[in-house]
DNA sequence: CTGAAAGCGCTTACAG
DNA sequence: CTGAAAGCGCTTACAG
């Protein structure tokens, strides 16, 4: 590896950047000055946009940008201007694994997009919030001044990983249901009465209910709301409905359908408040030999990429994740630039497939 | 929003970086030094651990590092000293969606967390490479000098998103097969050659092959070579055996299978190069009423989390992403440190689940 | 419309 | 062991 060898024989940074600049010529804004016979300032100047400048300045400094094949230095540019042209984006890492939820993904997939197309590099941060305190290295980064804005994924009640930024004036985006005044959220609350809507338009009335403790997620709570709506809303008592308590895994999804089925055995339909306790729930039906949809329908809500090849294909709940983070990288864009944009919730889209059918069927 | 105000009052960036000085108070090196009474350069030492100070200045500058909460401005660290803090980590944005790969999503798990355990901080690329250059912006980024080191997922052959790091020197390793003598690999021979050999322990001769062109993806071609190898150590003829050609999809898998089993209808096996198009061959065979695995055992490979819920869960190869990247940001912090890492192979895992069976038992 | 100069906050030979 | 000073590459009032 001869790149290995040169950090050898060049051990200091210093005299490697120098090595660096004489051996690939790194152009500075002294050489596209040099080039285009104006003074350094110009050059800034028009690269940057600042008005009034001749034409034919501004020519002859981009013939010499391209001459040279000048590319600006990031960090000196964030030095002396303040601007880092980097964006955050905070997701909590919670239950150790971050990225296997679909929702981050999606989010991840469309903020990044938005990021380099506007400009802007994206920095990823996954703090810690199993603590009551935020993650220490995660207030370093929002205090080391690297970040310009953040976009963070903020539904865990317990640490809020918005908080800080905002003290510190970080303008930031949550998706979610942070302390922020400034948002995108999914409709939960719509989409968990869509979903119990459509389950009693199917003539289910003995319906069970797999959800987990608020406390753990902000956007439960909303959902059991919907879901409480659209029963009211249909004559029922919804605080007759039989509620399992799980811990949005699939292994709590069994547990759960196996409680809530053996103490309630006339129970016709299980709605889960996400897709992998659906998953669970079903698994445990077919263990004890009950035909989903023909026996019981389940339902959940996220529409993870799984739901569609699961045994039945699950109906569930879209949030529109690639929606949700299109929007608050338009939001954060929008904000850095001094606008006012608006928060925003976004609709959600009931997913029908086989997991669920009329009573009657039965 | 308090925040947006400030921004209208203060449009400029200057100003509005010594509001927020005032505002927040960001402290500096020059506060820490006063608070403690030596130079600014003292306290630059005892914070980068450069040898020699006493142990009472050590003392002393530390507490009043703590007293004034000082945080370093990383912009202003990286220009002098040339090291960012900041890893690349690159993913090249193939079929439009990166994280939707799950080893993808694997190895970003596990770099991040390394990442910042080591007071790096993780930037997050995802450059086209559908054209026959690399990502305009890409470069860019590279040339910024923001990038301290990269991490890089490439296995495009079409354009290798590691050559222009080579160039630059960027110190980098690859996960795949690019062009970089610095790397980690799964071992896709060995996995390929696993599955087959397994395939073959059940009895099955006849065995169909789903496979995609080369020149998609470096690892193709070391599974082709394993499938062969076990074939051949088998004293059979890799020649004889029928082979699809897909592009990774879901429906390609189910196009390829339909055709395979049409010419072919004695094939008792199919083995694909991927989980997704297992599961269309699985979707092929239950639409002509072929069970899997009584009629047909039908395998994959990358063990997609999705694979442990299909019906029924496939059999794969597991190639333990989270090593992948665990072990390629081990040896990318170990390169930056002047140090000579090795170059790795991932072993990789057999999992055997239930869409592959003997083929006495038919 | 253009340029000289100060300054962003830090690191690092160099001299003591 | 400690500090004065130069320098990293850029931006930006300010003066022309």
């Amino acid at each position: 590896m001869q790149k290995i060898k040169t950090h050898d024989k060049i051990p200091n940074s210093k005299a490697f950047n120098a090595y660096k600049r004489e051996v690939f010529a790194v152009p500075t804004l002294a050489d596209v000055a040099a080039r285009a016979g104006v003074s350094i300032a110009t050059v800034s100047k028009v690269l940057s946009n600042t008005p009034y400048f001749s034409e034919e300045t501004r020519q002859k400094v981009l013939a010499a940008v391209e001459a040279v094949g000048y590319v600006p230095n990031l960090a000196a540019r964030a030095l002396s201007s303040g601007k880092t042209g980097i964006i955050g984006v905070v997701f909590p890492r919670v239950y150790d694994a971050v990225f296997t939820d679909p929702l981050a993904q999606h989010i991840l997939e469309g903020v990044e997009a938005a990021c380099i197309d506007n400009g802007y590099n994206l920095l990823l941060s996954t703090p810690y919030v199993n603590s009551d305190k935020p993650d220490e290295r995660y207030l370093k980064l929002l205090e080391s001044g690297y970040v310009e804005g953040l976009i963070a994924l903020d539904n865990v009640p317990r640490t809020s990983i918005v908080k800080p930024a905002l003290e510190k004036e970080i303008p930031t985006i949550s998706i979610g249901y942070g302390p922020n005044p400034l948002y995108v959220r999914s409709d939960d609350h719509g989409g968990a009465k869509n979903l119990m809507q459509y389950i009693l338009s199917l003539g289910h009335q003995h319906i069970g209910i797999i959800s987990v403790d608020e406390r753990l997620n902000y956007a439960i709570s909303p959902r059991m709301n919907g879901l409480r709506a659209a029963i009211q809303e249909a004559g029922l008592d919804f605080e007759q409905l039989p509620i399992g308590c799980g811990d949005f895994s699939t292994k709590s999804g069994f547990i759960c359908a196996q409680k809530l089925l053996s103490e309630h055995p006339e129970l016709t339909a299980l709605v889960c408040i996400n897709d992998r306790m659906a998953l669970g729930a079903i698994q445990y039906a077919r263990s004890v030999g009950r035909k989903v949809p023909h026996d019981l329908s389940i339902v959940g809500y996220d529409d993870i990429p799984l739901a569609q090849f699961t045994d039945p294909p699950l109906t569930t709940i879209n949030q529109h994740g690639p929606k949700l983070g299109h929007r608050a990288i338009e939001m954060l864009l929008s904000l850095l630039q001094g606008e006012t944009p608006k928060s925003e919730i976004i609709p959600t889209e009931l997913v029908v497939r086989q997991s669920s059918a009329f009573l009657a069927e039965r």
